[in-house]
Parts: structure tokens; C-alpha cells; sequence
DNA sequence: TTGTATGCGTTATCAT
DNA sequence: ATGATAACGCATACAA
């Protein structure tokens, strides 16, 4: 799959020996560096470490000692009396859904703001899988973030037990958790569709285990009533446009004239195959996506849905679990109805 | 932003400290896991790292102890002696560009699969920023591949000679490297748009520094005159939605009837200003992508592109890293065009 | 086959 | 303010 040069891992001797992945054996340590600057290594320790506590003079001279001998620490070596790497992890369900690209992104920026890296592993769809990714990640972490887990509660307090997490849309007494308030959004998507004279719209589920496709049919039940809507829940087989595309006979045998989905996936999928089947959309459904995930403005029409504010969430989490905001007093992010082109007048029929 | 309970880490007394993230103070080491089953540390240590070399009893006898006290070693001290961390790190310019949804997957379950952690890294834009995320990701990991670099070759030669390195989508002599062959597909395209009737195109290009763009427009200017066909290079701005909008007046002044597209993005920005502005697609303008990401097919007309294994070349970046590949006998990847409804005839004007 | 001793690079606790 | 020294948890060379 791959051609060209095979790198070569230079011994510390001239002949080449192991010629696989080794981290870095010359490496220049603080002895080193102590040697060129003529103090101790412990003075280094200090010196770099925390700038405050040491003689101006030595400090300069081991600041230059270190940039002229290219020192770098060894994470590993400062990791093992401190207790900290300096890392943190983030556990996805899947990294292809586009819903996670924001989420990542925010969580890299915010932990590389703080000084810390992010390690990553995808927990496919299994609880098992989740629990073989969360047991890898966690030993090199000093916490991690866990979008959307799949894990039962029990399972998830006995993991917060011995290392700070944050859970990404998902609520758990006792953990720490960053969710998105959805009632305004979805109440704004109702609002929308019975001022387009919408009457009876249905919701296509997303996981049976997932906390917030719970919490989004939750509000719907709330919402509709009130405002004289009708909703019934529809199921989908999986998350993702074949999902969609598969709960199109349920929808047409639902009867109804409007659509909530519980993610930008499943609405997409159904909208091409509503079209793909003669139906109009909007004219015939009018359909509303969840997310707002690239891709949502690319289809023909163009997807309304309630946009959450995916980017922040991940920065939010980060922050979270790095001690940075209180969760307390952070108020949660709003998610918000973006009207598009899916969605428009009931047909009457 | 977030809401909910914190979480309180818990010291080894009963009484709660520091509410900060903290590694794992309490763990339980080899020591432990020793005097539990009646041995010496260095035993433990060998019946853990390799199986085989101690008497089949008593390794059960320490397995048993190990499962029963929950013994997990600790990464950064094993890292130490040994200077390897099992960690890969991946740096990529964009996580939001679709294009890396699949390369990180591929990445993460070859490095899984091989009883590697991934670190991720962004690079944004510059190779400065790129310079950074090399130099806090390259201390923690054996090893790391690098997305289609912004570096220079010196720069890239400089970090190869103390730590592994592959190049994903760029070639550097004696650096190892993995390339995806685009000739084919670029054929496949060229063959499908001369059918069409299209006799001049246009390549929309990509970012200057970038070499696979390079790569691409060299490859264009040997197989279009090959066939009888003009072929001239339109600047982008971005290699984005924004860039191939933007790009529209010098597609138009340029009197192409066909175009060769940097990347997905670029063409889809297009393909939308274009209809915006009234333009048919693909009556007045023929369309081909690169890469088929997400969204590609959920475009109307949907995007006709050149498909590149993103999922495969991340797999084999990793296998070539961590020398479970030869980079010399495999053969590189072939980019395959796949035609959908954004190309057609050319119309006579 | 198993135990003992030493080192990996750093921080932290003592002295000085 | 700075230097010696002991951990941190594990792997390994050597001794038994």
C-alpha cells in the first residue's frame, strides 16, 4: 500500500541495529544539561519547572544550557513521581459519524490550550468495545471524556471512582457530565412546524441505550401535547442514514405529515429515500434533522434542524475535567432550530 | 455549559483532598500483586510481559493474584525501562475536513488491533502550528504519522532521525512514506470527460505547499494532452466549501466545460455557486471531486469523484510504523474514479 | 526457574 | 539558593 524509504531508527552506535519503532534513546536529560551549566540536576528540576523559585542568573544560564542541548522533558520519567501525564482521553462511538468532528476538535483546542494532549480511541458500538477502549485509555490519562457511553450507570460510577470523567451527553448522578439543553430548540422546531399547520408528527428514534435520544423524546412528549400536536415514536434500526433510509414504510404508515429525527443521519436517509420514492419534500413531509452535522446543508433541499453546539460542548467537557469551570454554575448550552428547506406548509390530503 | 455533579477524586484516606484530576494514586503495582501470590517482583514482571518463560504453576498462581487485586501496569512505568510507550500519535491539518474521518479510523483500528493508544494532534493551518504539534505529541509516542505535511523536506528530515515518522500523502527520500496512486483514477476521469465531449478542463487546485496537489496537477498535465485535451490550473483560495465557491468567475472567465477538482470540498463549494448563479450542473458544467468523502452522494447532482481508500492508507500507515509492512513490496493504493450525476455532456454553446 | 540489585528520568524531601 | 538522595513502577542483567 505504501512504497518509498523505510526509516531507519539510528542507533546510539553507528551500526544500525533494531530498525522498529523505538521513543528515543540519546535523549538529553536534565544530568545533561546540569553537566553544561555546572549546577546540579535537581537545580534543572527547578529551574524548569517552576521559573519562580531559583536565582535569576543560574535559571538564564540553565534555560540556555537546555535550548543550546535541544533537552526536552520525558513525559514518561515526569509522570511516574507526579502521578500526571499531562494527557487526556476522549471515547467516541464512531469517528465517521460527522457528529464527533466538532466535538473532537473542541476537546483537542481546549486541552491543547491547557498544555495537555489528547489520546483517542473509538468504542464502535458495544458496551464491551467501550470497556476495552476506556481500560486502554485510562492508565496514560489523567482523566478522559466519554461522548454518548453506552455503559450502564453502575459501570460508569465504578469508573469515576478512580479516574476523574466527564460524560458528554449523558447524565449520571454522581459524575461529572456536560449536556445540551434541548427544550428550546425542539421547541422552535415544533412552533415552526404547527405554523406550517402540521398537526401530527412523528419522532424517529435513535438507540434504545442512549441517554439522550431518551431526553429528546422526553421533551417531544412534553412539548407536542401543549401546543395540540399529536407525536407518535417511530424506530429506526441504527443511527445512520440506512436507518433513516430502512423506517421510510414506518413513516408512510404513521401517517403523519412532519418529522423530528433524532439525529441529521437518520433524517437525511430518509429524505433521499422519501425522494427517491416520488415523495416530495417538503411538499409531501417535512422533515427535521438534530445536530446540524456537515452535510445537513448539502442535500437537496436543504435539512432543517436544531443545531447543537457540538464544538463547544467538547471545549466544555475539557474544561470540565480539568478543573477549569464548575458545573455548577456553567449553564448548559442551548441547542437551536435552524429552519431550512425541508420543512414547510402541510399538504392537506 | 455543562451542569451536574463533580467529580470528587478520591484520596487514598477517606478523607476527600485534591478535587483535581490525578492519575491513579492508590494503584496497585507488581509489589502488590508479589507479595499477594508469595513471589518476587521480578517474577510478576515476567509473567505479565511474556508468558512462556516461568513455570506453568506459579504463573497462574500470579495471574490469579493480579485479576484478584485488579492489577493494570502502569504505562509510563514500564515505559521508562524500556523507552517505548505503545502509543502512535497521528497529526493531521484539519479534523473538521471529512477527508480525515476515515484516515483516523483506519489509523485507530490498525493501532488497536496492534495493542497501540493513539494521541491525536491538530496542525491547523501553518507548518508552525504544525511544528508544535510534532514536539508535544513526538515525546509520549514510538512513533507518529503525519497527514499531508506542510513542513518542508529538511524540516521532516530533521524529526525522522530521532523518532519513526510516516508520511501519509507525501514523499520525502528516506523518510517512510504512504501514497495513494491517483493516475488510474485521474484516467478513469479524463477517459469518462473526453467520452462526454469535453475537450478543455480545468483543474482546481489546492494549497500551494501541498504536495499531493502537486502530484495531481503533474499527473493531469501528462494524461490530458495524452488524449487530445487542453487542460489549464484554477487557482483556489481554500481547499474548502469557501474556495471552490469563490472560484466560480475564473472558472466561468476561463470557458472550461468541465473541471478536475483539488478535493470534494472545492468541487462541492462550486457545484453550489454555480447552481446559485444559475448555472446547470451537468449541463453547462461538468464536475469531478477527489477523495469521496461524506457528502459527496448527498449532494444533488450527486458528486461524480475519484475515490481515495482514506480508511486503508491510515491502516497501512500504521502497519508500515509499526513495521508490520514492508513500505518497499507493497504496492500503493489505487485512487478509482467513481461517476455519478455531476459530469455529463458537454454542451455545445 | 526464581530472587536480588540496578537503572530509566524526573520530582520531592531532606540537608546544607 | 542549591546539592545530595530517595522514591515512582517496572524491566532486566546477574546471581543463585
Amino acid at each position: 500500500m505504501g512504497h518509498v524509504n523505510r526509516d531507519i531508527e539510528k542507533a546510539a552506535t553507528d551500526v544500525g541495529q533494531q530498525p522498529v519503532a523505538i521513543g528515543r534513546q540519546g535523549a538529553v536529560t536534565i544530568y545533561d544539561v546540569a553537566r553544561h551549566a555546572g549546577v546540579s540536576p535537581s537545580t534543572v528540576s527547578r529551574a524548569l519547572g517552576k521559573p519562580g523559585r531559583i536565582s535569576a542568573r543560574t535559571e538564564r544560564r540553565i534555560q540556555d544550557a537546555a535550548a543550546e542541548l535541544g533537552y526536552r522533558a520525558n513525559p514518561m520519567a515526569r509522570a511516574l513521581p507526579t502521578g500526571r501525564t499531562q494527557t487526556l482521553g476522549l471515547i467516541v462511538t464512531d469517528f465517521t459519524n460527522p457528529v464527533y468532528f466538532d466535538l473532537v476538535r473542541g476537546a483537542e483546542r481546549a486541552a491543547a490550550e491547557a498544555g495537555y494532549t489528547m489520546v483517542l480511541a473509538e468504542s464502535q458500538e458495544s458496551g464491551a468495545a467501550e470497556s476495552n477502549a476506556v481500560e486502554r485509555v485510562r492508565p496514560l490519562v489523567d482523566g478522559f471524556v466519554l461522548a454518548a457511553p453506552r455503559l450502564d450507570d453502575e459501570a460508569l460510577t465504578a469508573i469515576a471512582q478512580d479516574t476523574s470523567l466527564v460524560l458528554v451527553n449523558r447524565a449520571v448522578t454522581g459524575i461529572a457530565s456536560v449536556v445540551v439543553d434541548v427544550r428550546t430548540g425542539l421547541s422552535a422546531a415544533l412552533d415552526h412546524l404547527r405554523a406550517h399547520g402540521h398537526s401530527s408528527i412523528g419522532y424517529l428514534s435513535g438507540p434504545a441505550r442512549s441517554w439522550i435520544n431518551a431526553r429528546r423524546w422526553e421533551v417531544l412528549m412534553e412539548e407536542a401535547p401543549r401546543r395540540g400536536m399529536h407525536i407518535v415514536e417511530i424506530p429506526t434500526t441504527e443511527p445512520t442514514l440506512v436507518g433513516g433510509r430502512d423506517a421510510l414504510p414506518r413513516v408512510r404508515a404513521a401517517g403523519v405529515s412532519a418529522l423530528v429525527a433524532y439525529n441529521d443521519l437518520i433524517a437525511i436517509g430518509l429524505l433521499r429515500e422519501a425522494q427517491a420514492t416520488g415523495l416530495d419534500v417538503p411538499g409531501d413531509l417535512s422533515i427535521v434533522g438534530f445536530d446540524d452535522i456537515f452535510g445537513a446543508e448539502l442535500v437537496t433541499p436543504e435539512l432543517s434542524t436544531i443545531r447543537v453546539p457540538l464544538g463547544a460542548l467538547g471545549e466544555a467537557a475539557i474544561r470540565v475535567l480539568i478543573g477549569r469551570v464548575d458545573p455548577e454554575t456553567h449553564e448548559p448550552a442551548k441547542a437551536e432550530f435552524v429552519p431550512r428547506q425541508s420543512t414547510g406548509p402541510a399538504r392537506s390530503r
